[in-house]
DNA sequence: TTGACTGTCGCATTAATCGG
DNA sequence: CCGATTAATGCGACAGTCAA
């Protein structure tokens, strides 16, 4: 973040973001406070009861607090953002950090997958590695966000209950979850099955064979397809950088 | 006690291949 | 060409062994 950075800037910015949903002033914003969200990682972290999640954890969640906060945070509320975003910053980590315990072994395999996939990418950055880089970002993020979003509701909310329920009515829906809610969509059934399935649920490729009547190489592939099709999908409209 | 080594397990991924 | 299977591969976690 930029230290020169006024507040005049950063008024224009929530102006922009609320009457226009301008995407540039949202990621400034988010920007802007990211090291809040790594001091407030970074306290809770030196606290931490145990060693199972590393601090790029605490820190990921934190940020998914932190954008959740520039989202639904109004700038003519009483609260000053600061303290607003505070406290989102503080329970989005307390609840990742909740989960993980719950669930410990499905989730140190995935940072295993998402630690390779990004350690592979280590050496050698020359452009085309650089944009690949890129893309390989974006298709964590999709991973991370997806994992977050589909463990925390239940499932990504589904619009038509959305209409149904008074409490969703009432609820604001996250920029992001809206375009990942599209993007999943758009994908042919089973790699939305795939997907629900293992980043809601936690089921297995194996398990999942039994429900697509096909072996776990296959559930694999599907799974593959189904992240490269939602990274393509995300790529497109830009702006997906500012989330990690 | 410790830490280096080894084997095994459970999992996802991938290359090769098959069949419609 | 596309969807699917099979077999091989790779990886982390874990447990057991044994010498230092």
């Amino acid at each position: 973040m930029p230290e020169d950075l006024s507040d005049t800037d950063e008024a224009r910015d929530w102006e922009r973001l609320r009457d226009a949903a301008d995407a540039g002033a949202r990621t400034a914003l988010i920007d802007r406070y990211t090291p809040l969200a790594r001091k407030i990682a970074a306290g809770l972290y030196a606290r931490r009861p145990d060693d199972d999640m590393p601090f790029e954890d605490y820190f990921q969640y934190g940020v998914v607090g932190l954008i959740e906060s520039v989202d639904r945070y109004r700038p003519d509320s009483r609260a000053s953002f600061e303290t607003y975003a505070t406290y989102r910053i503080r329970g989005a980590i307390l609840n990742g950090m909740e989960r993980t315990t719950e669930r410990r072994d499905q989730y140190r395999h995935q940072r295993r997958l998402q630690r390779e996939r990004l350690e592979s990418l280590a050496e050698g950055l020359d452009e085309r590695a650089r944009t690949k880089l890129f893309e390989e970002m974006v298709d964590v993020t999709v991973e991370v966000a997806l994992s977050h979003m589909l463990a925390d509701t239940g499932m990504i909310r589904d619009p038509v209950a959305t209409q149904e329920d008074p409490a969703y009515v009432a609820r604001e829906v996250s920029e992001l979850e809206q375009r990942l809610h599209a993007a999943l969509e758009r994908l042919p059934e089973r790699e939305q099955l795939v997907l629900r399935e293992h980043y809601f649920k936690q089921t297995r490729f194996e398990s999942l064979t039994a429900v697509l009547g096909v072996t776990k190489g296959r559930v694999s592939q599907l799974h593959k397809r189904a992240l490269q099709r939602l990274r393509e999908t995300l790529a497109e409209r830009q702006n997906f950088d500012g989330y990690l």
